[in-house]
DNA sequence: CTAATTATGTACCAATCAGTACATATTGTG
DNA sequence: CACAATATGTACTGATTGGTACATAATTAG
């Protein structure tokens, strides 16, 4: 292959400031101007580089998971019992969702949020459909094989505990998107965890 | 004061229809295309009657609030146990979340998480910061009143109180965005009021 | 060196945005 | 009836949208 100019921006350092704006004003009001402006570049190297606006947000939102969501997940194995493991993944989420230099709340409930109104191209509504199932297969997963290993009463259904977890999340993310502190809610998700790990019985 | 042609169409529901696609689709998502084709007149008309779009997103707000958001809170209010009367209104505030004939989730919660985008021009943001406040002063005052009644153990926090139920709301809006139904969400709904009204001693 | 290749910057495109001018139609008042 | 006042429909405005043509700059292969 030969050579050509090379590139002089970091696509990765480029993507992640084109993630936040989108983060920050969702996939209609995130303008290319206002993209281009945040990596520092203009368009043909936008559309050079990634394609168009919405495979750059089909990046983003990849990105975002592997970046800003996943690493949460590690806390779900580590060797502690499980309601400390939920409550350290839970508090862990929330400070995501608080971060004083990022946008606030979750980068995936407002797409799906914003893929509800239908202004998504196909692509982006699919990608933003399996990041919005992310979560709730992991934590499915979680419970059945922590079911298996006894660590969870086999009559309490896996489903409905993930999900009873996800509203919570999904439940903070709009309130810290709101307005409201980690201060304020770090003790709400606290008493969250320790009321349903009492309720089942999960120690 | 002289008579002039009289209006061909009825504004309350005009501002029903204005307001369901702003609920759909976000402020700047609804364009004035989407507006008028809904509510069934021409951008003339619209001006004439609400002013710009700026406004008419206000009154939809205020609409959504007076009709879609405040009757759930004469639950608040009925002559039954707190317990229960908190059961009701959550109960029938999802409802109003999973509506088969509306869109899905809550106008509030949307408008808030469009709000922080910065997209909004000042008074409507305004309006919705107002908005926002509403549901948590409401159930702050409640709960200082039932502490007064004694029906509320004077150790528990009537702002805490609040944004716990409010982070269950939110997080089930968000569910109902997303596509869960009132069956999925119903039940755990039972078991947030259930287990935090046994946590509190809440009866 | 030259040629091929890739990136950048300017300047543009058609489409859509929110908003309006103006002619026409309809009403109440005198 | 005539006149003032209000509503409607068409056709437009300037600004912004996502996207691109093209000339220029930088790099590698030969």
């Amino acid at each position: 292959m030969s050579g050509g100019r090379q590139r002089e921006f970091c696509k990765t350092q480029a993507l992640d400031a084109a993630m936040k704006v989108f983060w920050k004003k969702g996939y209609v009001g995130a303008s290319l101007s206002h993209l281009t402006e945040a990596m520092g570049i203009n368009k043909p190297s936008l559309y050079a580089a990634y394609g168009d606006k919405e495979q750059l947000f089909i990046e983003a939102i990849n990105y975002y998971l592997d970046i800003y969501a996943k690493p949460h997940t590690s806390h779900l194995l580590e060797d502690l019992p499980l309601k400390q493991r939920l409550l350290n993944y839970m508090l862990a989420v929330l400070d995501g969702q608080c971060h004083y230099d990022r946008p606030q709340g979750c980068f995936v409930s407002l797409c799906v949020s914003e893929a509800e109104s239908g202004v998504f191209p196909d692509a982006a509504a699919q990608s933003v459909g399996q990041a919005k199932d992310y979560a709730e297969k992991l934590l499915r997963k979680l419970f059945k094989q922590e079911t298996a290993k006894g660590n969870l009463d086999s009559s309490i259904d896996p489903k409905s505990l993930a999900q009873y977890l996800l509203i919570i999340l999904h439940g903070t993310a709009a309130m810290a998107r709101g307005g409201k502190s980690k201060r304020d809610l770090e003790p709400l998700v606290k008493m969250a965890v320790n009321t349903i790990c009492n309720e089942y019985g999960i120690e």
